[in-house]
DNA sequence: ACATTTACTGTGTTATTTACACTAACTCTG
DNA sequence: CAGAGTTAGTGTAAATAACACAGTAAATGT
């Protein structure tokens, strides 16, 4: 034991010598995957890629790229769900990084996760415009396939933080189209909640907040009564923020 | 704006070439950067060392390290912790991770931030192991000098996230000793959060969550009224876990 | 014993959360 | 065009949690 500690001062004070297991990481790129969440049709969506390439070629993945030199991880993962989706001007976020030594099989990738929610359907068709996903496909979070890597722990840990982050940002309108119905917005918060929430409540509280304004149009083409349209209004929103919002 | 639109896909297309600017990240390294909270005496500190190694010698900043070839994230983080301050088992957590490609001012080095919170005084004094530091200090959140890198902004963002933490989970005891008084605890609270709390409604709440153990044994040693001593129950935490708590 | 310092305690007010069920409006069908 | 079917929309009472607020108790030092 004296021995050891002997050894350690040493090898810290000559500065001779480095021990193999104490070698940096060198040579590693890193990556971004992203967790890509759409509404649509009353199902919470996440976007997935088939690989193209090995390895876990015809698996599915999340889509996710390597940053380039000289971009930010921010304008990194804008450029990539761009090129991914055609889409621009989404709200994203960083939350967590994966590192495992061996998480990717061909040399260490560390990943940097973001998620994003965008709406879907009608106005904007997705435009993937990249040669290494075979396809590009909606998905279903209540029926994912076996993701590539450790996909699936990235997706779980990205859902877990955005059930926490719907009750403190208004990130749900970000799912919803620019008019939405009340109850539209009552299925985007119990589809990520995962439990049903009281109508009445909901509607009470909602409105409360003050930042839905109400549109003074109705629903059109449905069967059965149309409701009332909202439109989130963001302005009056910044007094509301970081508080929390419980259901 | 055709012209341009044709050029991409044949990029994508013919996969023949690839724009300098599109080149991913190679050669570049990651690194851990611990803020390591403590609370002595009365005052939130963190530790700071002073670099003895270009670039910014001489400069503070907080202590974090390369990661190595075959450890994980967390086990990196724990090591880096254990050899600037020779403490182990302590509670720590990833919380974001900071990328700019100018960051650091020799390449791209991508840091992963992590915090830890530890007891200071008596019993464990540090021992810090490594040369790359003069010195290591605790410095008091209050009074930092200027700080290397980006370390400012990767204080600031590790401050703003222990703030929300200490809401939601018991992470205020780590900063305290086993036993302690509900004073103390209070401290720490105030401390963190920046503000007075109101001393009656403190601890009706703390000892309503009844994860404190009152240990029927007074401060020694002070002048003036002893205090009741109470030590944090890990078992009966488990219900609470994940509730907000509000002051 | 007296001054000093910190520990400790309770209540009333207000705001928030929760639970709960019926009517209104519209569409479609026969 | 009447009636069935479906979704939109609304209010209240009880329980719980948050907040504001001040004096007594216990120990120490002089």
């Amino acid at each position: 034991m004296n021995c050891l500690r002997l050894f350690q001062d040493f090898r810290f004070k000559s500065n001779l010598f480095i021990l193999k297991e104490e070698l940096p990481q060198f040579n590693s790129t890193f990556s971004i995957d992203c967790v890509i969440f759409g509404f649509d049709g009353g199902e919470l969506k996440i976007l997935l890629i088939e690989r193209n390439e090995e390895p876990f070629k015809d698996w599915w993945a999340l889509p996710g790229n390597l940053v380039r030199a000289n971009e930010s991880l921010d304008q990194s993962a804008s450029r990539i769900l761009n090129e991914l989706t055609g889409l621009g001007d989404i709200y994203m976020e960083q939350y967590y990084t994966f590192g495992d030594p061996d998480r990717h099989p061909q040399g260490r990738v560390v990943s940097i996760a973001y998620y994003a929610l965008l709406r879907l359907g009608g106005d904007k068709a997705l435009k993937p415009i990249s040669t290494y996903a075979k396809q590009a496909h909606w998905v279903n979070v209540k029926d994912l396939p076996k993701l590539a890597f450790d996909h699936q722990q990235i997706f779980d840990k990205g859902l877990e933080k955005i059930k926490r982050r719907i009750k403190h940002q208004p990130i749900a309108f970000e799912l919803l189209p620019e008019k939405f119905t009340l109850t539209q917005l009552q299925n985007v918060y119990e589809l990520i909640l995962g439990k049903k929430l009281d109508k009445r409540n909901f509607r009470k509280k909602m409105l409360s907040f003050g930042v839905l304004r109400d549109l003074d149009e109705k629903q059109k083409g449905v069967s059965f009564r149309a409701a009332t349209l909202y439109r989130f209004d963001k302005r009056k929103y910044a007094k509301l923020f970081g508080k929390e919002i419980s259901f």
